[in-house]
DNA sequence: CGGCAACATGTTATGGGTAACATGTTATGC
DNA sequence: GCATAACATGTTACCCATAACATGTTGCCG
């Protein structure tokens, strides 16, 4: 593999004059140019980045470390930091913690011997102190989608309170009295938020305010099957489910499906977090649809700026809006006792 | 910042043995170990890896080029990849190509400036000389999913021929004489190999071959949507698709909706490519699933065999086998012109 | 025509970790 | 008791590009 020196030694320069080429930086005549180019082609030579990167301890690499690149929602999230990174001359390396913090931990340790510049983090819980390490070590953090105690740190996220609000306000509109919270891990703040816009539609409507009707899980189909099915044994019945992300709403259709429980004519089902209609072109459930592209590619914008040390001078949590849809899994709840035919089923 | 020689000096030593501490390489004592931890510990010390990367040429750091993350069988590919790369001591750069040469090209010279180690190529076009290039400098390869002119190298992909036939042949066992096939672009190989396996279906049964019922396009929900109107108008009309992969089954699928004609009653639709039901809990196309997270899986396996110089010494061609799903959107073709009532619709 | 700006090219030092080599000490075997 | 192995630590050189500085040349203005 050629280096700068080799491409020098051809074109009859010193490597400096090569590397001016290169950068397009300072003074080189026409001619020296020409001869540089030539040897540079000649030679099949490609810069190699890692000298600078040590020297000026500079990757313009930046990671993402999300849950799981297999959730839509944390694709496209992904996608819009891809391409805001790409546009401003970073690379992104990707990683997978799977809501483990030793799997976080793990990657974290891993980039800081990188020494990549900056982490887009979505932290597994909102009350470690990751961001503080990492910013001990100089890099600088954009936090994504979830809240953190203790630190100041830039966060990008949705509108889980506002969106939680207006769903609930939704279904209470539409008749129901008995509506249950699929939530995912209590320490996640997005899981907290949201149950804290369920439970202030809640009481401003006067409805019982029981606790028992907020169900903690996980982010995931299995919780969100079995928190249905422990919902359904409580009385009085849901007649609505309000779940947190995707994940559990499709654990809780499934399992509402298994017992033979029609949605939306026995219950209704609404829930966080849009599949794009490339992959699903018959959207069925009634959500609050988070700008994930957005909250990428404005996370990715807020970070570069700060790496430039430009950018809004205070700390920034910025919270875009969610956008309620309203579909098929939605309606108005089940008319007195006999249309509760499906009791005996389950 | 602190370097290994800030905890060389705090600790009493010279650098190098704190590199074998850190490493547990070659022979420390009990006491200088423990005075070389605690020192990293104070200091918080975090070696840098880029110093090796540039003396050995090692970055760790493997590239996964694909056209786009957002379409869930490359999500799959991709937390395959990353898992096993993840296993094996690598990092992954995601790049999208959104198809575009152009873009795959600017990605590769980037990545060849950091040095990276391999490549998960998914070339966008099987015709060009990119795969040449990076092995020109000593990089290693492994394609993904579709196959290149030209170049020995290592190829993971799904059967493509084989599963577009069999998708077929269960179309024609199911009474469908007028099949068409709404394909990506001719230059891509799973394009091609797609359209190869339906001909020999085809020709096997002795329907009419007719080139007119191949439609080359693009692997996009649009195009999917413009080929079915416009394989809607030829004569005779076809009562069958075969989508090539999901994004065109999709756009096939929507053209249908809106023009009122009903999936499987008036016109079956099969399609490559599955979705997770994590994301889709009621699937309803008929498909051929690939299996795309152990392909990105075993693709990076063979690529981290190379890398450490193991692996099989032949070039590999590693053809995963597809499975086929049946659902709903697959049946027997309308008996008679009295059902095909829509023919007044469109 | 002297002096300064603009142009053109070169030299040196730097960044961080570690392989390779060198040196010294302690234990082991005969 | 001496050679040798095992243990323990240190020194030097290297990877590659480039900022900072140095040197030399040409052109232009007064």
């Amino acid at each position: 593999m050629p280096t700068i020196r080799d491409v020098a030694k051809q074109a009859g320069v010193a490597p400096m004059t090569v590397s001016r080429v290169i950068n397009n930086s300072g003074y080189v005549s026409e001619d020296t140019r020409t001869r540089v180019e030539e040897a540079i082609s000649r030679l099949g030579y490609v810069p190699n980045m890692l000298g600078p990167s040590l020297r000026f301890n500079q990757t313009n690499t930046l990671a993402l470390v999300l849950t799981d690149i297999t959730n839509p929602f944390w694709t496209t999230v992904a996608r819009g930091v891809e391409d805001a990174a790409q546009e401003a001359g970073y690379s992104v390396i990707l990683c997978n913690t799977d809501e483990s913090e030793a799997k976080q931990d793990q990657y974290l340790t891993m980039l800081l011997k990188r020494r990549i510049d900056g982490i887009l983090l979505v932290p597994s819980t909102s009350t470690s102190n990751v961001v503080q390490t990492i910013k001990n070590q100089g890099v600088k953090v954009v936090v994504l989608d979830r809240e953190v105690n203790d630190t100041e740190v830039d966060v990008v996220e949705g509108d889980s309170v506002g969106g939680a609000y207006q769903l609930t306000r939704y279904l209470i509109e539409l008749g129901h009295q008995h509506i249950a919270i699929l939530s995912g891990p209590q320490n996640v703040s997005t899981s907290s938020q949201r149950v804290a816009g369920f439970c202030r539609a809640i009481e401003e409507a006067n409805l019982s305010h029981n606790t028992a009707n907020i169900y903690w899980g996980e982010f995931s189909q299995t919780l969100g099957h079995e928190m249905v099915r422990r919902a359904l044994q409580s009385t009085p019945r849901p007649t609505a489910f309000l779940a947190v992300n995707n994940f559990i709403a499709n654990g809780a259709l499934q399992a509402l499906r298994e017992m033979n429980i029609r949605v939306p004519e026995d219950v209704s089902v609404v829930s966080f977090d849009d599949i794009p209609v490339s992959i699903n072109p018959m959207p069925f459930l009634t959500v609050a649809a988070q700008p994930a592209y957005e909250m990428g590619y404005q996370a990715t914008q807020l970070l570069v700026a700060r790496l430039v040390n430009a950018g809004p001078e205070t700390v920034q949590k910025i919270i875009l809006p969610v956008e309620i849809l309203i579909r098929q899994s939605s309606g108005e709840p089940p008319q007195g006792p006999g249309n509760e035919s499906w009791n005996t089923v389950s």
